[in-house]
RNA sequence: GGAGGCAUAGCUCAGCUGGUUAGAGUACUUGCUUGACAUGCAAGGGGUCACUGGUUCGAUUCCAGUUGUCUCCACCA
């Protein structure tokens, strides 16, 4: 037998556990047909390759599932994810390039470019491995198989294909969110829009051939050099006369036209709209209705082009500020207001988007959201929490066609080859250099695809699809994927659409959706305001096993949870506990054979057997409604409250004492325990397998031991119940001493007066070692100068008359008796309505009845002492 | 503008399909080096379950409204 340190130090022993484990091959995920499979998708890491508080939090409750699912004798398999073609690798390749070496992407070339790239990727992915498993993460992570490599571009092609051929996938002049900083398109959930100060701009456009004029009010007024319509409304009688009129564009004098739509709002501001084809979305309509003029004025770096005379060349806001002066100057400029007004913000580098029509390949959503729509109505794929699937939905109805292509370098590139001669196109899985029309030479397409388009493939690429290899069909689909609510936009809803498009059938059964780990005062954890919290600092410093059981309690699924240190430190206390019964337990395990047998149990036996089986009830249906935080709570429970503070405080004497009473207790001391560390394991894995190595037990590890079972045959109602009343007459009489004070080394004979002997029979040691008692007499006569408690069903009385302060004696049992009359009146106020009587379930009824009886008498022990009491 | 969350002890939060003497951790008060643990043990104080109605025999729990607060989505020039 091992022996376990005096001190808990989860540093001595979490990675030496770690390795135990790989080397046992307890994460071996093979497909395996004489087993279930559960399987897991994981949300991809951050891409700066250091472990963040989210991320901990996604890998714990992953972890939990996985660990405990696995002890049920599923075959248990993650898909982990990976950041494998994202844009913030890209852009933070291109800062490192930039600031160390002055060099741009363009400098190196595309091939060399991405060769960086993935060694910087290679080199970050090993870190996070190794940070996972500090974190006892059990991700049997093969980067080999679950990288960006050949199959998953083969996936991405065979998608795209299957996409264009069914018209899903189509080309076009659009407008696009482009961010001007890293120089490419987003899609609309990659903008996010923050309220920022700015002003309207009130500027006068003559109209032709009059003295007229009408006033626009804009917010951008750069854009301008872009207008080619003013727009009002079809009944507005204020311009009526001037639709299909030309105006003169101030500064550029371009004749445009007075259109009337109904787009327009009559009642905002002056109630005409320049319309800007180019650089807003709802112009780019109007123009679309009206035929106008597309006139883009901006380059990729949201730089005037030569569309912009001789504002070209300007930076948009340095236009902007010479434009404004010039229209001062030519009289146009008719006031300026403050208006503050929500501004797109690239959600990667911050950078203020340009609405910006250009050529990008779109998927039509909307027969795709059909599907997703139905899908999650009819269960195939359940949120956890319900209520997250109206915000999937209500996306999912909502959703625009979706901005698939990226002016990057590092992802997959579109498979689209061009032909230059004839203007062939073709859409192919095959690379293809010669144009089948006219022999020409074809270029592949320059844009790649946007990250999400491959992540959306994961659940079934990373298991060889399209081959239909065994995984595919053992693991597809997935369990279960675990994320925060603020990804269900960008990874959940696109991995449901192209699971049922590729491969028919939902990539999931259950969403599990946590909330964000947040610092003390409520704030998201961001590195701009420094306060983000390094989990691998907490786990030098506590262990890794407290992080997780912090992560996983004190909060409901699906909200936020403030991150607290003291909170982690009271985790530590617990593993602590733990610990310390366990060094118990292992010095007072005597006997040759402690396998466990239900024979000779005494009523403290009983009653621990009975709680345990009850919370092996609880924990498992917790757990299996995603309930982590409650299973945990009772595990916790039961170990620290029922289990070390009342049972190894109950079966000392006999330990002490030697012989078969000793024996006994030992087993059931290492049945129990070694049971609840199994259901404690799936949280704190490191310290419940190091435990377990130490214990005398049959299975090898507790990593692949089985989760305990409820067992009919353990639960003793009659022993449970003595039990129960003997404890509550031990706190009874802790409570009176402690208000008494009286020393705990000061012994005191106990008289118990009750209806109910058999209770209290054999219960002399728990009073001696409990409550102080040094002997114990049931139905005797008590001596003159006693101390009376009155508890249910029985009468305590204790010889320390000397100690009694007779008014104070009065006052809390007055307190005690009014107490009791309030709870008779709320018991008899339900019994005498006939309402309750008819209606309410018998059960409830009966159990009413009892407290009644059981008030009653306590009212007329109550009454009985304060008398007493009076006339001493 | 649309949708959703939250409001329970000083603080952070549990409380599943209505019936509990409304809980935990932490903080606070008191007493304990009781042969696993002071990272501990024992005892205690502390809550009109935001407010107003409704449904019900019965509401912290379900429904509606009000107030406060947070978040997401859309976005009007």
């Amino acid at each position: 037998m091992k022996e376990l340190e005096k001190v808990y130090n989860p540093q001595e022993f979490e990675d030496r556990i770690y390795d135990f484990w790989v080397k046992e091959g307890a994460f071996h995920s093979e497909p395996d047909e004489n087993k279930q499979p559960f399987t897991i998708v994981i949300p991809p890491p951050n891409v700066t390759g250091q472990l963040h508080m989210g991320h901990a939090l996604d890998e714990t409750l992953q972890d939990i599932l996985i660990r405990y699912k696995r002890m049920q004798g599923y075959n248990g398999l993650w898909i982990p994810g990976t950041d494998h073609a994202g844009i913030a690798t890209q852009i933070k390749v291109e800062e490192v390039l930039r600031k160390e070496e002055g060099l741009t992407r363009y400098d190196l070339g595309r091939e060399k470019f991405l060769e960086r790239v993935w060694d910087w990727k290679k080199m970050y992915g090993d870190r996070i491995i190794n940070q996972l498993k500090k974190l006892g993460s059990s991700c049997d992570w093969d980067r080999e198989r679950f990288t960006m490599d050949e199959g998953c571009s083969k996936a991405v092609k065979e998608v795209f294909v299957n996409l264009y051929n069914k018209g899903l996938i189509y080309k076009g002049n659009r407008i696009i969110n482009w961010c001007p900083q890293c120089t490419t398109a987003l899609s609309d959930a990659e903008v996010v829009y923050e309220e920022q100060p700015g002003h309207f701009w009130h500027i006068r456009y003559p109209v032709k051939d009059s003295n007229e004029y009408v006033t626009i009010a804009t917010t951008r007024p750069e854009t301008l050099l872009g207008d080619s319509a003013v727009a009002v409304h079809p009944e507005d009688e204020r311009y009526t006369h001037l639709v299909g009129k030309m105006l003169i564009l101030p500064l550029v004098g371009r004749e445009i036209p007075v259109v009337a739509d109904e787009y327009v709002d009559k009642e905002f501001g002056t109630g005409c709209v320049k319309i800007t084809p180019c650089h807003d979305p709802n112009d780019f309509e109007v123009g679309k209705r009206h035929d106008l003029e597309e006139i883009l004025i901006m380059d990729g770096n949201a730089k005037i082009n030569a569309n912009g005379g001789k504002y070209k060349g300007m930076d948009r806001y340095e236009a902007r500020k010479q434009i404004v002066k010039d229209l001062e100057e030519g009289g146009y400029l008719v006031k300026i207001e403050d208006h503050t007004h929500n501004v797109g913000a690239c959600y990667r580098c911050g950078c203020t988007v340009e609405p910006m029509a250009s050529s990008q390949w779109f998927v039509k959503m909307q027969p795709l959201a059909e599907k997703a729509i139905a899908a999650v109505k009819e269960d195939q794929t359940q949120f956890v929490p319900d209520r997250f699937s109206k915000t999937y939905l209500n996306w999912m109805e909502n959703v625009h066609d979706w901005c698939i292509s990226r002016q990057l370098w590092w992802g997959h590139r579109i498979p689209a080859y061009y032909c230059d001669a004839c203007g062939e196109m073709i859409i192919s899985k095959e690379d293809v250099h010669t144009c089948p029309k006219c022999g020409a030479p074809m270029r592949q397409e320059e844009d790649v695809l946007d990250t999400w388009f491959s992540s959306a493939l994961w659940p079934f690429s990373t298991l060889g699809w399209p081959e239909r290899t065994k995984e595919l069909d053992y693991y597809y689909p997935t369990s279960v994927l675990v994320t925060g609510y603020d990804i269900i936009f960008f990874w959940v809803a696109r991995m449901i659409f192209s699971g049922l498009e590729q491969m028919g059938e939902t990539p999931f059964k259950h969403v599990l959706i946590h909330g964000l780990v947040r610092d003390s005062q409520g704030r998201k954890m961001s590195k701009s305001l420094g306060n983000g919290i390094d989990p691998l600092e907490v786990i030098k410093e506590y262990g890794a096993d407290a992080l997780r059981f912090t992560l996983a309690t004190g909060n409901a699924p699906g909200n936020d949870m403030r991150y607290y240190p003291e909170r982690v430190e009271s985790s530590r206390n617990f593993a602590n506990k733990v610990w310390n019964a366990a060094r118990f337990i292992l010095m007072n395990l005597k006997e040759e054979d402690l396998s466990f047998s239900a024979e000779n149990l005494k009523p403290e036996d009983e009653w621990i057997l009975t709680r345990y089986n009850e919370v092996v009830r609880d924990v498992t249906e917790t757990l299996n409604k995603f309930e982590i935080g409650l299973a945990l709570q009772k595990v916790y429970d039961f170990i620290w409250d029922l289990f070390c503070d009342w049972y190894i405080e109950l079966v000392k004497p006999r330990l002490y004492a030697g012989g078969e009473e000793s024996a006994s207790a030992q087993k059931v001391l290492l049945y129990v325990f070694s049971g609840a560390l199994k259901m404690l394991h799936p949280f704190m894995p490191f310290i419940t397998e190091e435990i377990w190595q130490a214990l005398p037990v049959e299975e090898k590890a507790c990593v692949t031991a089985r989760f305990p079972v409820y067992d009919s045959k353990l639960t003793f109602p009659a022993g449970a119940e003595k039990m129960e009343h003997i404890m509550e007459t031990i706190k009874a009489i802790r409570n009176r001493r402690a208000e008494m004070n009286v020393a705990h080394s000061r012994k005191a004979s106990l008289y118990i007066e009750t209806a109910h002997a058999e209770w209290f029979e054999g219960a002399e040691s728990f009073y001696q070692k409990l409550s102080g008692a040094d002997r114990v007499f049931i139905n005797q006569p008590a001596p003159e100068g006693t101390v009376k408690l009155v508890c249910n069903g029985a009468n305590l009385y204790i010889p320390f008359a000397e100690l009694v302060d007779i008014e104070g004696e009065i006052a809390r049992l007055t307190k005690e008796l009014e107490k009791a009359k309030g709870e008779l009146a709320r018991v008899e106020g339900k019994l005498s309505n006939q309402g309750f009587i008819a209606k309410a379930p018998a059960a409830l009824v009966e159990a009413e009845t009892a407290k009644k009886e059981k008030f009653l008498a306590l009212i007329v022990s109550l009454t009985e002492s304060i008398e007493e009491m009076k006339n001493k």
